[in-house]
DNA sequence: TAGAACGGCGCG
DNA sequence: AAAGCGCGCCGTTCTA
């Protein structure tokens, strides 16, 4: 733990001096291609547009000459519901209203809800319909479809709209992003997130999508002629600090273990303990958790989604509603609840820091990070039980995500003046991932470079791991 | 008519 | 659903 001094003078002056380069030197961006890019996004737009014309045609907006607007979702539901009449959803897919607060018998008050509401028209929602009624499949394909195809324009324009064009580090004429890092240059002026997470605005770069991305917009962020994009991300960061405050606390290194280079992979190692060893035969058989997948994704996404889920605090109930079985129905408290005790049996650690966290935040009030930061929790002894069980969960997510910020935040220092040496500096980060912009045939050496400042910038009892990549762009540097 | 509230969704 | 945490941002609808 830092004193606050140390703390100042070691990790948020040097990293104010970081976020000022970074800012300086700006992000590339390929606005040509982004501007070819914006045509062929439009094209479907329309496309998609089309088709749900024909749809709404179809059933006869109840007499209304004006189709919905797509947008709102108040119109979209009225439009599902009624006009074409589609059947409910279960009631894990209601917008429930909140009507007040009760006692029970033992004394602890809770929230009282009512079945009464709105029903929820997100991506989960649709697909359900779609699956429940597949003779309106395409028409709810078509408005995911659109809904994509409305955000992927929304960034295009955002991103051309910010782009400014001047030569970079390396001499070149290009064009480039000048988001603000940490204080926000808008009126709101939080300086990024209460776990020391920095924010990164206008344009929000640490949002681009990723994830199912068909368009390939981490593409659009290309190296100038004659430079290059390194990339570098720790490995399950939070896991690795996770391992580390158990050894800490408790002594043990069951964690610490699996972190070390050369294990398997952990989540694999997992999924294989969790499915086969210890929900075998007869467990497994009597649940039919055979069938457990999240969608279309392997046990190993599955059982990664609940370590996660567990480590932020994520209960039996809220992974019976977001794991799916084959037939794409919720598996329920139950089940969930099998595959979360099996998880904390491989990891019997989770399990120790959850009963000491639930009565250290009680006791404190508060957070306390891996450096020696404070976060208040006053809700820790509120009257309220779910306020109480909120705050144990930001107890649990505190530790880890402030201490993958200060991790971060120290190997960016570490980095700094030894990529400044070589040319090639900090253009972004996104959380627990760095990027850096290498002169040409430079990034390998860079790379380098950047992995060894990144891995020694702390002492854990877990070993930090971090992988990278090089590349013509941020899409394209990926390992 | 500007701002707040809300739903929805992008990332780690 | 303050039943997983942390953010920013967009469009619609509500409200002062």
């Amino acid at each position: 733990m830092w004193s606050p001094t140390e703390y100042t003078e070691r990790l948020l002056n040097p990293l104010t001096d970081v976020i000022v380069g970074m800012e300086r030197v700006g992000v590339p961006f390929d606005m040509d291609a982004a501007s070819d890019l914006l045509r062929v996004v439009k094209r479907d737009e329309a496309l998609s547009q089309e088709a749900l014309l024909d749809w709404t045609s179809a059933v006869d907006y109840l007499g209304a000459e004006v189709p919905p607007n797509w947008g709102s979702w108040q119109q979209l539901q009225y439009f599902l519901y009624t006009p074409m009449g589609l059947n409910l959803p279960p009631a894990l897919y209601w917008k429930k209203g909140r009507t007040g607060w009760v006692e029970r018998d033992d004394g602890e008050y809770i929230e009282e809800w009512t079945d009464e509401g709105e029903f929820k028209t997100d991506d989960v929602a649709l697909s359900w319909l779609g699956k429940r009624h597949p003779q309106y499949a395409d028409c709810l394909g078509a408005i995911q479809d659109l809904r994509w195809q409305q955000r992927v324009r929304t960034y295009l324009e955002t991103w051309l709209g910010l782009a400014v064009r001047h030569a970079g580090p390396h001499g070149q004429a290009w064009h480039w992003l000048h988001p603000s890092f940490g204080l926000a240059s808008d009126r709101d002026e939080r300086a990024g997130a209460r776990t020391g997470r920095f924010a990164v605005k206008n344009p929000a770069l640490q949002q681009v999508p990723v994830r199912g991305d068909n368009y390939g917009l981490r593409r659009l962020f290309r190296a100038p002629p004659g430079s290059e994009w390194v990339v570098l991300d720790y490995s399950q960061l939070e896991v690795v600090i996770l391992a580390h405050i158990c050894n800490k606390l408790f002594g043990t290194d069951d964690l610490v273990k699996r972190c070390r280079p050369g294990q398997p992979d952990m989540h694999s190692l997992t999924a294989k303990y969790v499915f086969g060893d210890i929900l075998g035969d007869a467990r497994l058989k009597a649940m039919d958790v055979g069938d457990i997948k999240k969608q279309a994704s392997t046990e190993r996404d599955l059982v990664k989604a609940v370590r996660y889920g567990l480590n932020y605090g994520k209960g039996a109930r809220g992974f019976g509603d977001t794991l799916f079985d084959t037939k794409g129905e919720a598996l329920g408290e139950e089940k969930a609840q099998t595959v979360i005790d099996a998880l904390l049996d491989f990891d019997p650690e989770i399990r120790q820091y959850q009963a000491w966290s639930r009565e250290r935040v009680v006791e404190w009030r508060g957070a306390v990070s891996l450096l020696g930061r404070f976060s208040p929790l006053p809700d820790a002894t509120s009257w309220k039980k779910g306020e109480r069980n909120r705050a144990y969960r930001q107890f649990l997510n505190y530790a880890m995500q402030a201490g993958g910020q200060e991790v971060t935040a120290l190997g960016m220092i570490a980095a700094a003046p030894l990529m400044a040496a070589i040319n090639a500096p900090q253009i972004l980060q996104v959380h627990d991932e760095n990027c850096f912009l290498a002169e040409a045939g430079q990034g390998g050496e860079a790379k380098k470079v950047a992995l060894e400042a990144m891995l020694n910038c702390v002492e854990l009892a877990a070993p930090l791991g971090a992988s990278g990549g090089v590349g013509p762009s941020w899409g394209e540097a990926k390992h």
